[in-house]
DNA sequence: TAGGCCATCTGGTCCT
DNA sequence: AGGACCAGATGGCCTA
């Protein structure tokens, strides 16, 4: 037979899992105020008073007996307002952990749409997910660098950097998509089209999969072997 | 309807 | 002790 206190614990229980939506869920006060009242309404446990007289008062039925029975109820509601106490205490941790992580992930969430900001997308409305904004970041990180490099190799001085890469395209390099071209000079698919001589490229170690049409990313200044081998795309959604 | 993506909850672990 | 971080579980939403 579930105590009222009992019946109460499992309400809160049910609550923590009941989803998404924090706004309907108790306070900690209201957690404590709830389980105290609950646990007071209780009074001693069931098999005490069943059938019984009111004999809650020591002082209306003197004897060991009676007192060790009093004092037993007393230990026993201790407990279960100690026990419900910790259960709130406990609760109100982990509602206080899940606002902190909600908080990080959001955080985290933040960062990727701001990563997402400095990417050249298109089109202008597609969303990378999470996995690709990491990868096509990794690879456009690679691919400027390459293009430093190249830079460097080919003009000494400096001088090729500006020339390279005007301002007006960093980091919005893409300009209209030609994905026939592109795809024409990326081969038949990402295997045919990257016979990588580089293997610190992106391409050579992940799964990235570029398909004839899928919009592609070309740095309009870039040595055409450079496009070879930075596999930057968008895929279609 | 299955699969992908995402947000959230949760308990464990590590760090300050 | 409390916060940050992490990974697993779960359920909702969307799309092919």
């Amino acid at each position: 037979m579930p105590a009222p206190l009992e019946t109460c614990i499992s309400d809160l229980d049910c609550a923590s899992s009941s989803g998404s939506d924090l706004s309907g869920f108790l306070t900690d006060e209201e957690d404590c105020a709830r389980l105290q009242q609950a646990a007071s309404a209780s009074g001693p446990p069931a098999p005490a008073r069943r059938g019984a007289p009111n004999i809650s008062r020591a002082s209306e039925v003197p004897g060991a007996q009676d007192d060790e029975q009093e004092r037993r109820r007393r230990r026993g509601r201790t407990r279960v307002r100690s026990e419900a106490l910790l259960h709130s205490l406990r609760r109100s941790r982990r509602v206080k952990a899940n606002d902190r992580e909600r908080n990080r992930m959001h955080n985290l969430n933040a960062a990727l749409d701001a990563l997402r900001s400095v990417l050249p997308s298109f089109p202008d409305d597609t969303k990378l997910t999470k996995i690709e904004t990491l990868r096509f970041a990794y690879n456009y990180i690679w691919a400027l660098a390459e293009t430093l490099r190249l830079a460097d190799q080919g003009l000494p001085g400096g001088g090729a950097r500006e020339r390279l890469l005007p301002p007006q395209c960093v980091p919005c390099l893409p300009g209209p998509p030609s994905p026939a071209s592109d795809a024409e000079s990326w081969g038949s698919g990402a295997a045919a089209a990257s016979p990588l001589s580089d293997p610190s490229s992106p391409a050579a170690s992940e799964d990235f999969t570029y398909r004839p049409g899928d919009p592609v990313f070309s740095f309009p200044s870039l040595p055409k072997d450079l496009l070879h081998t930075t596999p930057c795309f968008i895929p279609y959604h």
